[in-house]
RNA sequence: GCGCCCGUAGCUCAAUGGAUAGAGCAACGGCCUUCUAAGCCGUUGGUUGCAGGUUCGAUUCCUGCCGGGCGUACCA
C-alpha cells in the first residue's frame, strides 16, 4: 500500500518535471505514516523539502501537487495541513482488498517478492565448552528471528553455526574433563582456577569413565606441574602440552568426548528453543583441510604478514585497525583470529553476497581486524555486516547475577526455558532492540510470567479461535469469508484494525532492512491491542448475517496476521489459553 | 587515556529528521446474567542526562561535557 502510493507520488512529480512545471533536481519525494490519526493514512513532506528548489512557498506547491495527483482508486481524499504537509486518506476499498488478500494467501501473507543476493547469517557460535547460558539465548532468539524475517522479506538466507572445535578453549575443556575423570577414579586433586569448574564437566567425566574405563589413567601430579615463573595462562598451556604428550593418541578421545557431549547439548538446546541452522561449520575441518594455512599464505604473499618476537602478525593497521594482530603465536599455534580469517574468506568464496555475523557486544573490537583481513584478501569488507548484541544483564532477587563460564556460575538457557517457557523467553528477548542494554529480571520473568506481553498477543489469537468455536456451538453456518461484504464494516474499531493489518507488509520490509525483529514484536502488540478493543466494543455473532460474515472475515484476517507475525518470532499461536 | 554501545514517565522499553514524544508495568477510577476479564475504557505521570551547533523542523544528525556498560591479549 505504501509502495503503491510512493510510486504514484514519484510518477506525479516526474510528470510535473517533464511538463516543465517543476525544475529538475528536486529532492526525492518521501511518504510516511503520520503519528497523528487526523493526519491521514500517509503524508508527504515533499512540498516542504522541495519548496526552495521549486521557487515557491510550500503551501502553493502543495496545492499544485494535490491537483496533479488527481484521481486514484487508492485515494479517498487529500488534505493540505500545517506548513505544507500533504495528508492522504486511503479509500476504504483498499483496506478491504487487504483483508481479502490475507484470507487468500493465509500463512504466506506477508512474504515479499524474492530479491537478489544470498545472505549467510552466522549466529550464536558459542564455544562448545559449556552449556548455553541466557546471554547466548539473546543471540539465538535474535538471530533466528532475523533469519526468518530476512527470508520473508525475500532474501535467500542460510543460517550457520561456527563450531570452535579446534582452539585452546577446547584444550582447556579436555584438560578439565580429564581432571574430573581422574577425580571420579578416586584421585584427590586441587582443581585449577583456570579450568572449567561447572558441574557439567564432571557429568562428562563420569560418562567418559563409563565409556573407556581406566584407559586414560595417569598421575595428575605429572600433569599439573607448578611453575612460579609462568602466569596462569602460560601455565595452563604447559599442562595441556603435558597431557597431550602423556596421552598421545588417546588425547583425542578426551578432547572428542568433551566436544561431542557439549555439541550435542547445544544442538539439542537450540532445537528445543525453535532455533534452526542449515549448517554446523567446524573450525577443525577448516584447519585440517588446510584452509587456515592457505589464508595465511595468501596474506604472506600480499605482504600483509610479518614476523616479530617469534610470532606472525597481520598488518591490520594498514586497513584501519588500531594495531597489528597476531595470527600465529610464538609457540607456533594459530590464534582464533587466524581461523576466523580463513572462515570469512571461505564464506565469500562460497558465493554469498552478504555476510551477517551476530556477535556479543564484547567482541566489537574484533570487527576492524576481520574486515581488514577481508580487504587484504581482495574481498569487499562492506559485504560483512556485524550486528552486535548487547549483554543481557541478569538480575536475581534485585541483584546482578554473576556470569562466568569458567566458574560454572550462570543461568543456563535450558533453565530459563524450563522456568519461563520458550514462547515467553523468545518474545522477551526480542522485545528489546539488539543494541539496547537489556535488564533481564529473572524473578519477574519466572514468577510473574503472566505479565509477559507474549500472552497478550497469544490471547488475541486464541480469542478469535474461540469466536469461531462459538460459531459452531451455536449451530451457525461457517460463512464463505472470501465473499463477505466488507462494506458493512464501518465501526471505528474496524477502521483501526484494518489500518493496522495494512501495515504488516511495511513492518516486515522495514524490520528486515534495519535488522530489527523487535519491530515485529511491537507491531504484534499493536495489532493484538486493536483486536482486544474491537472484541470488547462489538459483538461478532449476535448481529445480522451479512454483518456477522464481514466481521468474521476481518477477525479471521487479524488472526492470520497474528499467527504469521508470531511465527516470525518463533512463538506459537495457541488456539486456546 | 582511546574506541564502541547506551542515557526518554517511578520501573522496563518504543518512536524511517516531521505536526501534540508513545506503550507495558506500577498508582487511581470504572466495565463480566452476553463471543475467554491473561481483556477493555478512563485518569495521573516528561526540561528526551547537560550545553552548544546544523535544519523550515532534532529524541533522531554533529561537537563538547556528565553518567553507566563493554572492549582496549601471542584468550575466544
Amino acid at each position: 500500500m505504501k509502495y503503491a502510493l510512493a510510486t504514484l507520488l514519484q510518477d506525479t512529480v516526474s510528470a510535473l518535471v517533464a511538463q516543465g512545471r517543476l525544475p529538475a533536481g528536486l529532492p526525492a519525494p518521501e511518504i510516511a505514516r503520520p503519528r497523528q490519526e487526523g493526519h491521514g493514512d500517509f503524508s508527504t513532506n515533499f512540498a516542504l523539502t522541495a519548496a526552495k528548489a521549486a521557487g515557491r512557498p510550500p503551501r502553493v506547491l502543495a496545492e499544485e501537487l494535490k491537483a496533479a495527483l488527481g484521481a486514484s482508486a487508492l485515494i479517498e481524499r487529500i488534505e493540505i495541513a500545517g506548513p505544507g504537509f500533504l495528508n492522504v486518506f486511503v479509500a476504504e476499498s483498499a483496506f478491504h482488498d487487504i483483508v481479502r488478500t490475507i484470507l487468500r494467501e493465509r500463512e504466506d501473507y506477508g512474504r515479499l517478492t524474492a530479491r537478489p543476493g544470498k545472505i549467510l547469517l552466522e549466529f550464536v557460535s558459542a564455544n562448545p565448552n559449556g552449556p548455553l547460558h541466557v546471554g547466548h539465548g539473546r543471540g539465538a532468539a535474535y538471530g533466528d528471528s532475523l533469519g526468518r524475517l530476512l527470508t520473508w522479506a525475500g532474501y535467500d538466507v542460510e543460517r550457520e553455526y561456527y563450531v570452535n572445535d579446534a582452539g585452546r578453549q577446547m584444550d582447556i575443556l579436555a584438560l578439565s574433563v580429564w581432571l574430573r575423570y581422574m577425580e571420579v577414579g578416586g584421585e584427590k586433586i586441587a582443581f585449577p582456577e583456570t579450568g572449567y569448574r561447572g558441574s557439567y564437566v564432571a557429568d562428562i567425566a563420569r560418562a567418559l569413565r563409563k565409556s573407556v574405563g581406566c584407559d586414560l589413567q595417569h598421575p595428575v601430579a605429572d600433569i599439573l606441574v607448578a611453575n612460579p615463573d609462568l602466569d596462569a595462562d602460560a601455565l595452563m598451556d604447559t599442562w595441556i602440552a603435558r597431557l597431550k604428550g602423556t596421552l598421545g593418541a588417546r588425547y583425542r578421545t578426551v578432547h572428542g568426548f568433551g566436544l561431542d557431549a557439549m555439541q550435542a547439548d547445544i544442538k539439542d538446546d537450540l532445537a528445543a528453543f525453535g532455533v534452526r541452522y542449515d549448517r554446523w561449520y567446524s573450525e577443525r575441518s577448516l584447519v585440517e583441510s588446510g584452509g587456515v594455512d592457505r589464508a595465511l599464505a595468501l596474506l604472506r604473499a600480499s605482504g600483509d604478514l610479518y614476523e616479530e618476537g617469534g610470532a606472525w602478525w597481520f598488518r591490520a593497521t594498514r586497513y584501519g585497525d588500531e594495531k597489528d594482530r597476531v595470527v600465529v603465536r610464538e609457540n607456533g599455534v594459530a590464534t582464533y583470529f587466524a581461523s576466523d580469517i580463513a572462515y570469512h574468506l571461505e564464506k565469500c568464496e562460497r558465493g554469498f553476497t552478504t555476510l551477517i555475523d551476530i556477535w556479543g557486544a564484547d567482541h566489537h573490537g574484533y570487527v576492524p581486524r576481520v574486515k581488514g583481513a577481508l580487504a587484504a584478501l581482495g574481498q569487499d569488507p562492506g559485504r560483512l555486516q556485524v550486528l552486535l548484541v548487547q549483554f543481557a544483564i541478569l538480575y536475581r532477587g534485585g541483584q546482578r547475577a554473576q556470569m562466568s563460564t569458567r566458574s560454572g556460575e550462570f543461568v543456563t538457557l535450558r533453565e530459563l526455558r524450563a522456568e519461563v517457557g520458550n514462547d515467553a523467553a523468545r518474545f522477551f528477548y526480542v522485545l528489546r532492540k539488539s543494541e539496547q542494554h537489556m535488564d533481564f529480571d529473572l524473578d519477574l520473568a519466572k514468577s510473574q510470567s503472566n505479565d509477559n506481553p507474549v500472552y497478550y498477543v497469544q490471547y488475541a489469537h486464541a480469542r478469535v479461535c474461540s469466536v469461531f468455536r462459538q460459531l459452531d456451538e451455536r449451530g451457525l453456518a461457517r460463512p464463505d469469508l472470501a465473499s463477505a461484504d466488507l462494506t458493512r464494516l464501518d465501526a471505528p474499531e474496524e477502521r483501526v484494525l484494518e489500518r493496522t493489518l495494512g501495515r504488516f507488509a511495511e513492518v516486515i520490509e522495514e524490520a528486515a532492512r534495519d535488522r530489527e525483529p523487535h519491530q515485529i514484536a511491537y507491531y504484534l502488540r499493536d495489532l493484538a491491542g486493536d483486536l482486544h478493543a474491537y472484541y470488547n466494543a462489538q459483538a461478532f455473532l449476535s448481529v445480522d448475517a451479512p454483518l456477522r460474515d464481514a466481521r468474521l472475515a476481518l477477525i479471521a484476517a487479524a488472526r492470520q496476521v497474528l499467527a504469521n507475525g508470531l511465527a516470525l518470532l518463533g512463538v506459537s499461536a495457541p488456539e486456546s489459553m
